[in-house]
DNA sequence: AATGAAAAGTAATTCCA
DNA sequence: TGGAATTACTTTTCATT
């Protein structure tokens, strides 16, 4: 009993197909999954419709732009503080790139990307600087083995 | 000094807008950053050669394909164990979708998705029955406040 | 929902500056 | 390296099943 499934087999053909290359044509996809251009085209306007698919995309090398640096950045919050108004003030920092609440010491996890690891100091006196902040830790990338990979669906 | 950055401030443009919307023509991702339309394409292609766009993608909605737990798993290595040798085991498991060599008391860190919080006792068992690996630790996401947002760029 | 075919739009190619 | 024009392809729409 899984909740939220909201794709076929078919759509999950799909989206890995797209996921591998997101400019394939619909024919291409077609003959891929049985389908006729139309059919593809009419799946993945509704995929579009219904979030499954938020958006068309690019994946980009991090070094190659200037982003050589990672961190993990573990955050905790003050006694009162909720996740719901931190988390909008560190969605507005650009090194920020992914944020979630977890369970367990820390109340909210960060992947932060700089430049350089010494812009890392700066970017976590502006986390501190948020209110409700109460400290962070920090766990240093020192190798992404991979990350970013095109999306796998089993049935697909 | 900002080392192998492989592009200038208008391939930043292109990259930003691709990013927004991987589907966007030529032709209107010129008119944004002052193109002709193949100028662009010339740009985009090269930046495929370089690496810097790895690939054409779509952003998928995790939960509405059935993703929805969310986890971190950090390892540690046994004393001779190389972070080498486990990486490619981790990459064959399809419920890791990101592994990172970590500074710190663990040595790699998995970012872990599955249907369900119970499917995670499954993927460590896995995770545990790679040589080299010692122990694990894993945080639970509540919730992703924010991922997979669109790449920005600083002077696109 | 899916198909096939026509119409509209886009991209790749070639060549020129 | 960038622009313009041609050719080839892809998307989109629509009538039909």
């Amino acid at each position: 009993m899984q909740a939220n499934i909201q794709t076929d087999a078919i759509d999950a053909k799909i989206l890995t197909a797209l996921g591998e290359d997101g400019r394939r044509s619909y024919a291409e996809v077609g003959a891929d999954v049985g389908l006729s251009t139309a059919a593809v085209h009419e799946r993945v306007k509704k995929m579009l419709e219904r979030g499954v698919i938020r958006r068309f995309s690019i994946s980009v090398d991090p070094h190659t732009v200037g982003l050589n640096f990672t961190a993990f950045v573990a955050i905790r919050n003050d006694g009162g503080a909720h996740c719901r108004d931190i988390a909008p003030r560190l969605r507005e920092l650009p090194s920020v790139q992914e944020l979630h609440s977890v369970a367990g010491e820390y109340d909210l996890l960060a992947k932060v990307r700089t430049p350089h690891a010494r812009d890392l100091e700066a970017v976590l006196l502006q986390i501190k600087a948020i209110p409700g902040v109460a400290r962070t830790t920090s766990t240093v990338v020192l190798n992404t083995e991979f990350e970013d990979q095109p999306l796998r669906l089993p049935g697909a």
